[in-house]
RNA sequence: GCACGGGUUGGGGAGCGGUCAAACCCGCAGGGUUUAGGACCCUGUCGCUUAGUGCGUUCAACGGUUCAAAUCCGUUCCCGUGCACCA
């Protein structure tokens, strides 16, 4: 076999592609649109990882394949290319960050379209252009219009040395990144939030509606985690701090209280005798992270103050504790030792009184023998007029009673937060806002925007922004007088929640999307992504979906319909790619040395598109392998008229095949390729309309050979812009392929006995075919099966229910064992089973002579009791 | 710590209540072809057994539900992912 040269092949077809236009996609169609969208990249100049490459040969294959089927599909490319990664690497290669991601993006262009990928680049999106972020400043200061945007102090990591802050990921077991010597400081800044809780309800209704993975759904509702409880009054220095509940019912059981060792108030309540050992306690914190708070043991310290319990008047300890989210709820628990297990904990550790308040039925806690909370249901106990009542009950009454008494209120709850936009770095969107002494927090008008970020920064201490007076320097809009700028840039994931809505006018300087266009193609069909996102970046795009539709810019509810969620690719090793560990493969290696095709081919192969995969090289080269011969077959093969049989197994692939790329089944779809080009091999000839539709069955994965092969065979016109093959029902025989597989069955047998019986020459060769009632059997079941297709029912059919109950099992191995091959005799209809046997002998004759077909009843031959339906038993003389 | 996934026969990976000793790919073994290697084609690849075949034991571990469990439920162990300033 010569090897094709796939490569030139590529190129050659990637070229036109590009000087045809052949992807652009227009916003006036008749045809049902379809928007495909993978989630935008981050370019870095390290270029795609495989991890991108499978994202997009994923999208591309849909794309592909909804176009084939008719659509107008809007297939568009982005870059969501400001943040901190860029803006460090920058420093570090010594450039500057918008040159730095101009090459990065250039980079990641020409190696996408290496991979062959058909986006419509003239909807090029680009976070970092002015144009761009220009529209991220236009919607901040509409959402600071309708009351979505508000100032709040915050914690954050600080690092004295860089006097900067850091982000959680620039802070490495308590220490600066870049001074390992320097313990990161927890500092609160006033910072920018946007009203996310707003929408947290809604967001969290409407979760039940979309198409989205399950597991990508439970996350969400879990992020949001929506919960019922009680907001209860307490009194520290004659001020109120209301603290949020679930467990209202064990509020006499209150010892104390812990506040969020982050919280913005907590210096409020610290008395000063206790003001350096909550100091000392701070300082112990490694970073605002609540992934490393939770890393740390449950540590706390005496603030010194005292919180009055409005139940009962006690006075309780106020703890300051590393274990309390600052932002949810008030940053403040009530702590209940007896009954949680963490407050369980801490108090054993700080010696703090423990008191039982709910007793399991019939049974009595003693606090002092307890080795750990009990968080089960009960009656109340030490509980004044509550003692005695079930404590689910109790929940109720008690927040009535506090309800009553004004001091606590039923409430309900969200873990999601706000969301906090204020980065105090360089390379982000800056925040459209003018301090004025005079008149204080001044949004800039519309006509000044975009703010453009200044050039001319200086990297090293601090905000680099700060290092450029022109920019910071500024007129007061309102009165005129000398202002300061806003320095602090926005959250990258402003840009990406909102990108989607842009592809289809990228380039429109009058507004950031034409409402009408937009209406045309949204919601996204199908978004693609991985699912690291779950929460975070596909959280923040619902609500700028949701905000924007109550300003007026959109009318629709959730921008994605549905999801697909890819899986990690994983190197060879079983390990997740990584430079350190030796084991990463780069899809342009990879089409260096094999070919673009089949570098997709093979990833598609490899297992379904949303489980994680490990790459192998050898599977590579099988992919590889394959693809030089199906483009062998399928460019050497006589076109002329097609057999019954190959005719049969490519409509058969048709539907099978459609069903599995619609449904991201890519993996099984490929097996049958596989089996049908095995086929088609086995041919002589093939008719010019099958070889079309096989031909187009390969195309959305191997784009480049087929629409080579398609050119010189078949006709001068785009394979990827042609209908996708239909599949003809009628030409569907599975009488057909079964004699087929019964024929090839038994001629290995016969050859396999020959050779181990040692027999020269076969006189003769007889088929005994099963006996009578194993035939009757299977008709039943036949039957039963055709009119209910579910087998369990179809069993139920066959006897009582009494029987069923009893003897199903020994029904089920009877017909595992007596009629094992019986698997999809169910799907043939017009079938004889003598008839059957006499096609195979006919067949076989010519090839081993005189055959005989006996039936197991006229037989006196013991083997005859092996005869199964389709695998009879043979004597060979 | 909390949340969400997952553990399948040498490796990868389908299957997700009965058609399951479990698709397909790789690896390995035997045969064919070839000057040899490679490539290609065929066959085998849990154990025992048979000329064809049949039987037994399996789907992380242990328990449970069911006439029937790799598949459903519970517990345990192990692995992966996310946790709000990485995007």
């Amino acid at each position: 076999m010569v090897e094709v040269d796939f490569r030139s092949i590529e190129s050659k077809w990637q070229e036109r592609w590009e000087k045809e236009n052949t992807f652009f996609t227009s916003n006036d169609s008749n045809k049902k649109k379809f928007f495909v969208l993978e989630m935008f990249p981050y370019p870095s100049a390290t270029g795609l990882h495989m991890g991108h490459a499978l994202n997009y040969i994923i999208g591309d294959i849909q794309a592909r394949f909804r176009r084939m089927n008719g659509c107008n599909v809007l297939y568009p490319m982005g870059y969501d290319a400001l943040g901190l990664p860029a803006e460090n690497a920058a420093i570090k290669a010594k450039k500057h960050p918008s040159d730095y991601t101009n090459e990065s993006i250039n980079n990641f262009m020409i190696q996408q379209k290496a991979l062959g990928l058909s986006y419509d680049w003239s909807k090029l999106v680009k976070t970092s252009d002015p144009e761009y972020y220009k529209w991220n400043q236009y919607f901040f200061l509409k959402f600071l219009e309708k009351g979505l945007v508000y100032r709040k102090k915050s914690a954050v990591n600080w690092c004295s040395k860089c006097n900067t802050v850091l982000a959680n990921e620039q802070v490495h077991s308590g220490k600066c990144w870049r001074h390992e010597d320097t313990d990161v400081e927890i500092k609160h800044l006033e910072q920018w939030f946007i009203k996310t809780t707003n929408y947290a309800e809604e967001l969290n209704e409407m979760i039940e509606g979309l198409d989205w993975p399950a597991r990508i759904k439970a996350m969400q509702t879990n992020w949001i985690g929506k919960s019922f409880g009680t907001e209860i009054n307490f009194t520290i220095n004659e001020k109120v701090w209301p603290i949020f509940t679930t467990r209202p019912d064990t509020i006499f059981g209150v010892t104390f209280l812990v506040i969020s060792a982050q919280h913005s108030k907590l210096f409020e309540i610290v008395t000063p005798e206790q003001k350096s050992s909550v100091e000392e306690f701070l300082k112990k914190l490694r970073s605002v992270s609540e992934k490393e708070m939770d890393a740390m043991d449950k540590e706390g310290v005496f603030t010194g103050a005292y919180a009055i319990n409005p139940i009962n008047g006690e006075k309780v300890p106020v703890y300051a504790g590393n274990f309390v989210v600052a932002d949810y709820g008030s940053g403040m628990v009530m702590a209940v030792p007896t009954h949680d297990q963490r407050d369980f904990e801490f108090a054993k550790k700080y010696n703090i009184p423990l008191r039982v308040v709910i007793c399991p039925e019939g049974k009595k806690l003693v606090a002092e023998e307890m080795t750990c909370a009990y968080t089960g249901e009960g009656v109340l106990v030490n509980s004044n007029e509550f003692s005695g009542q079930k404590n689910v009950e109790a929940m109720k009454k008690i927040t009535e009673y506090l309800e009553k008494k004004g001091v606590g209120k039923k409430t309900i709850n969200f873990k999601l937060r706000d969301w906090l936009v204020s980065r105090q770095r360089y390379w982000g969107t800056p925040i459209p806002i003018i301090y004025c002494e005079k008149c204080g927090i001044v949004p800039v008008p519309e006509k000044d925007l975009p703010i453009k970020l200044p050039y001319e920064v200086t990297f090293g201490e601090g905000n680099p922004l700060l290092s450029n007076k022109e920019f910071v320097n500024c007129k007061c809009p309102k009165c005129g007088t000398s202002a300061r700028r806003e320095t602090d840039t926005m959250d990258t994931f402003f840009d990406s929640s909102w990108y989607y809505l842009r592809y289809m006018d990228a380039t429109n300087s009058e507004v950031p999307f034409v409402k009408e266009t937009v209406k045309k193609w949204l919601p996204v069909d199908q978004y693609i992504g991985g699912a690291e996102h779950a929460c975070m970046h596909l959280i923040y795009a619902r609500f700028f979906t949701k905000a924007l539709r109550d300003l007026g810019y959109l009318d629709f509810d959730e921008p994605f319909t549905k999801l697909f969620n890819q899986g990690m690719l994983h190197g060879a090793d079983g390990n997740k790619m990584s430079k350190s560990l030796g084991n990463v493969i780069n899809p342009l290696d990879v089409i260096e040395k094999y070919s673009t095709d089949s570098l997709r081919f093979n990833t598609v192969s490899l297992s379904a598109p949303n489980s994680d995969s490990v790459w192998s090289d050898n599977g590579m080269e099988s992919s590889h392998k394959f693809l030089q011969k199906v483009y062998s077959v399928l460019s050497e093969i006589k076109i002329g008229s097609s057999t019954k049989i190959i005719e049969s197994k490519i409509n058969k692939t048709i539907k099978e095949y459609s069903f599995d790329i619609d449904n991201f089944k890519y993996n099984l779809g490929v097996i049958k390729l596989r089996s049908l080009i095995d086929a088609i091999s086995q041919e002589q000839e093939i008719s010019k309309n099958d070889l079309e539709s096989v031909l187009k069955l390969f195309s959305p994965i191997c784009p480049h050979f087929t629409e080579e092969i398609f050119h010189t065979r078949i006709k001068n016109s785009m394979i990827s812009l042609e209908e996708w093959p239909k599949c003809d029902e009628s030409k569907i025989d599975l009488h057909l392929e079964k004699i087929e597989e019964v024929i090839s069955s038994l001629r290995v047998d016969i050859i396999k006995i020959k050779e181990l019986a040692k027999i020269e020459k076969v006189k003769k060769v007889k088929i005994i075919v099963a006996p009578q009632w194993k035939w009757e059997a299977i008709s039943v079941i036949r039957d039963a099966c055709k009119e209910k297709p579910d087998f369990s029912v179809a069993m139920k059919a066959l006897m009582s229910k009494e029987e069923y109950k009893k003897h199903g099992g020994e029904i089920q191995n009877f017909i595992k064992t007596t009629l094992s091959r019986l698997s999809d005799f169910s799907e043939i209809k017009p079938f004889n089973e003598v008839e059957l046997f006499n096609e195979a002998k006919t067949v076989l004759e010519s090839e081993f002579g005189s055959i005989e077909v006996v039936k197991a009843e006229d037989c006196n031959e013991p083997k005859a009791k092996n005869a199964f339906p389709t695998k009879p038993a043979l004597i060979i003389e």
